[in-house]
RNA sequence: GCGGGUGUAGCUCAAUGGUAGAGCUCCAGCCUUCCAAGCUGGCGGUGAGGGUUCGAUUCCCUUCACCCGCUCCA
């Protein structure tokens, strides 16, 4: 594990194709990014995984997919029109910046006790406006989404009625939210448009806790079974002071970022708010019916939200190690393989057509089952350093005597290991290494 | 949005009010053939817009982006 800064991995991270800011060509715009060949492949691979460990291998999550543009009234109703609507002043003295509300005097500043020094106050609306039809008028006003939770609060009785659901359970989204974040920053770490990974887990509300417990450990484990280094990770309580608006409990997920420890992850409880409010502002009776105890009840919420380019992020960084290997530096992306954008590299020892001919006809094979890319251009060590720079985990190369025994090398990204494999054993050989 | 800093090739860095150079990378060819070797050649640049000037990468203004703080929280 090596220390990495912030413009080292941001410069990797171009150079090698995983995001580029977004407009480049046109100096680029603030707070958005591309995501690359590479990029692509690994944020899939992360939101993949947390698929399968949410999803696919759990009996009591369902899967959603919600709009990002829904009714004005679910913004009304989950608080975030007003919340994420924010009188502020600035003080022109020292150039701090406070929510009108929150003042005790609303002419003196706290931070440097000068009075009459404030802006007018500005509304600072977090969420993103546009107009659903072609006509701008206050009518047709709605918003992009600033989480995909609610998607999820108000199909809540389709999902479960549908799939014939009994708490508890949970259900299941991952999509772009976007937020007029004040100050984004730090590469892709906060943007104003980013991808959630949002899990709403339905319960009894005197069972909330222990889930809330629960989701803390599992969330937690999931980023140390992809190979996140485990001291780099810790929990972190909120205060009361400093829980949402919907929250009764929250604990952060953090990760020590090349700048200090940062958000990962948010696991709240949410109680019964969005379920009430929701049912409140629609007229819809979104209680649970408990057979056996012949009631009816409002279900809590524990929500793990997680960041899904925040998290591939912290995958990208913490892979991230270098050592010298014969004078010189050798730089290696140690990524979990399930995350590693590619999986599989065919590099013919030689340019040659006749080393080119097998490679190509190995890759092709390969490709059905991986991700793989081959690499024919400049000498080998470079080929192979190229592959551990991106977190390639496995390199097959073919050499001249390839042609005699119809065997390749398989070298291994970590231990710089070789393995002679027979040509008809190389994707049963892959499989077991990559599982 | 405010305060401070920074913008020259993909990267690292030169230079100049008068034709912008180098190393590395990348690409092609030769050679070599298992961990960034060598030789030859090639691609490629003053963030954008305006002003001053005979002439601007250099001076001035505007703008855009990035970095550090204030804020935020997936």
């Amino acid at each position: 594990m090596t220390e990495v800064t912030l413009d080292t991995i941001s410069n990797l991270a171009k150079k090698r194709g995983f995001a580029f800011q977004a407009s480049e060509i046109y100096g680029g715009i603030r707070s958005a990014y591309d995501y690359g060949p590479l990029g692509v492949e690994l944020l899939r691979n992360v939101k993949e995984e947390w698929w399968r460990s949410m999803v696919q291998e759990r009996a009591d999550v369902v899967g959603l997919d919600s709009a990002i543009i829904q009714a004005r009234q679910v913004w009304q109703a989950s608080g975030h029109e007003q919340v994420f609507t924010d009188p502020m002043v600035e003080c022109r003295n020292c150039n701090s910046r406070h929510r009108l509300d929150k003042l005790d005097d609303p002419n003196k500043c706290p931070t440097c006790g000068v009075s009459g020094q404030f802006t007018e106050p500005r509304d600072f609306n977090l969420m993103f406006r546009t107009h659903m039809g072609p006509v701008e008028s206050d009518e047709n006003l709605v918003y992009l989404r600033p989480e995909t939770a609610q998607g999820i609060f108000t199909n809540y009785e389709n999902v479960r009625r549908t799939q014939r659901l009994k708490l508890p359970f949970g259900v299941a989204q991952i999509g772009k939210s976007f937020r007029n974040e004040i100050t984004p920053g730090q590469f892709v770490f906060r943007t104003r448009e980013f991808e959630q990974m949002e899990m709403e887990f339905f319960c009894a509300p005197q069972e909330a806790d222990e889930w809330f417990q629960y989701w803390l450990d599992v969330r937690k484990q999931w980023y140390i079974d992809l190979g996140m280094t485990p001291d780099r990770l810790r929990l972190r309580y909120h205060d009361a002071d400093e829980l949402s608006h919907y929250s009764a409990g929250t604990a952060d997920l953090e990760y020590e970022f090349p700048w200090g420890w940062d958000e990962l992850e948010g696991i709240a409880n949410r109680t019964d708010f969005d379920l009430r409010q929701h049912a409140e502002h629609s007229g819809e009776d979104l209680r649970y019916f408990d057979q056996e105890a012949n009631e009816r009840f409002f279900p809590y919420v524990i929500e793990p939200a997680a960041g899904a380019t925040r998290a591939t992020f912290a995958f990208l960084i913490d892979a991230y190690d270098t050592e010298e290997v014969e004078g010189e530096t050798r730089t290696v992306m140690r990524l979990h393989h399930r995350l590693a954008p590619y999986k599989v590299a065919v590099l013919p020892l030689s340019k040659k057509d006749e080393l080119i001919e097998p490679a190509e006809r190995i890759a092709a094979e390969l490709r059905s089952h991986w991700m793989v890319e081959l690499d024919i251009t400049q000498s080998i060590g470079r080929r192979y350093r190229r592959q551990d720079e991106i977190g390639t985990p496995y390199c097959v190369t073919v050499d001249f005597d390839s042609l005699d025994d119809n065997a390749a090398t398989v070298r291994d990204r970590d231990t710089m290991a070789q393995d002679r494999v027979s040509m008809d054993k190389l994707v049963s050989y892959l499989q077991e290494k990559l599982g």
